[in-house]
DNA sequence: TTATTTTTGCTAACGGTGTTAGGTAAAATA
DNA sequence: TATTTTACCTAACACCGTTAGCAAAAATAA
């Protein structure tokens, strides 16, 4: 009695063709011009039909969101595995959350709500911390190697992780007000080696 | 002959109570709720009234954030004339800025696109980098003091504004997502101190 | 004072949005 | 074959930003 499996198998991927339809039109478009109704007709159904899959439209942007901190999760992961050193490790760990901002722009802006509502804060899906997690871990050994205070190694943490997401928000969201060639890559790199050095 | 000087005088009393009315409310309800007819309603006008002086919605928005910038300045500008030392001055600019961020939530949102669209990006109006520019100007002296680089003042400016500014961001838009005792003014003020001790 | 023009502000619409109620036809079950 | 369940759609509701077009009031000209 196979017919309940391709049933859920049916539905299952209907689900899927939701979500990868909505995201190729965000891709294309931008977060502002997706909307159910495109999406339905993307995937070629009428729109109450996406509500037996999706409570509403936030919970789809969710679903996405997630996707976009499990691809960071993915490219954190093999930093982490490629590279032994903890200072040199975390240098790479913020070179990758960089990289991953500016190339996957409409990943980064959904899961941090840059220029749009953020949604789903609060689920405490352990993917949604990677890299806090990721960076901790080594400032952590770094601190111990260094024998400083080890009461600092949390917020040490935060302060990294926000350097980078308020270099990274200010460059999305206010381009064009700052001079360019003064916010780039190399302050970046600068600013987390100097933070390195004083940790 | 002031009849002319009595109609201009209104059309600009309905445009200021157009942008105190959608103040009130965003304070009130949040922005998400704040419309066009809402606005129309509060000031006692039909909708088409609101585009005799406004050329749409984010042009309300733009002019609010305005204000915004302009507060925040004012604040500033007071820190600056309170305090000489350049090194006290930086730490209480820090602290002025992060208090207006989290005593005026709603303006930070807007200015900088915290969960919503940001309205007049790259519009180079001055009090937009007012911030940028005050610590500039001692994160500068400071380094002449300390005779070091003085062609890194201005990415170490973008530095010290990113981390707070990436401090509050993850603070507004992901509260519920982090521990709230590890992520507070003292991890600001902290980082800040660490900042300065390194120019 | 009357006729004409300008200004002012309105109603009503256009084309969109997220969401849902209610019904029909197909499929599975009895 | 009759009944129940499922799948899916049409059509609506209540909004949204924006604008066309018109009526009344005010200012100006004759």
């Amino acid at each position: 009695m196979g017919i309940l499996e391709r049933k859920l198998r049916q539905k299952e991927e209907v689900r899927d063709r939701i979500l990868t339809a909505s995201w190729q039109m965000v891709k294309e478009e931008g977060w502002q011009s997706l909307s159910i109704r495109k999406i339905a007709d993307a995937i070629e159904y009428s729109v109450p039909v996406i509500y037996d899959h999706f409570e509403n439209k936030e919970a789809i942007l969710f679903e996405i969101s997630l996707d976009g901190f499990r691809l960071l999760q993915g490219k954190l992961a093999a930093v982490v595995k490629k590279y032994q050193d903890p200072r040199k490790r975390l240098q790479e760990l913020a070179l990758a959350y960089w990289n991953f901002a500016f190339r996957h722009k409409e990943y980064y802006q959904l899961m941090y709500g840059l220029g749009m509502p953020c949604c789903g804060a609060g689920k405490m899906k352990p993917e949604v911390n990677a890299f806090r997690d990721f960076i901790g871990n080594d400032i952590g050994e770094i601190i111990r190697e260094n024998k400083s205070d080890m009461n600092e190694a949390c917020f040490k943490t935060y302060a990294l992780w926000s350097v980078l997401h308020g270099l990274i928000s200010i460059m999305i969201m206010r381009t064009s007000d700052i001079d360019n060639s003064s916010l780039n890559k190399k302050v970046m790199e600068d600013t987390v080696a100097t933070f390195i050095r004083n940790l």
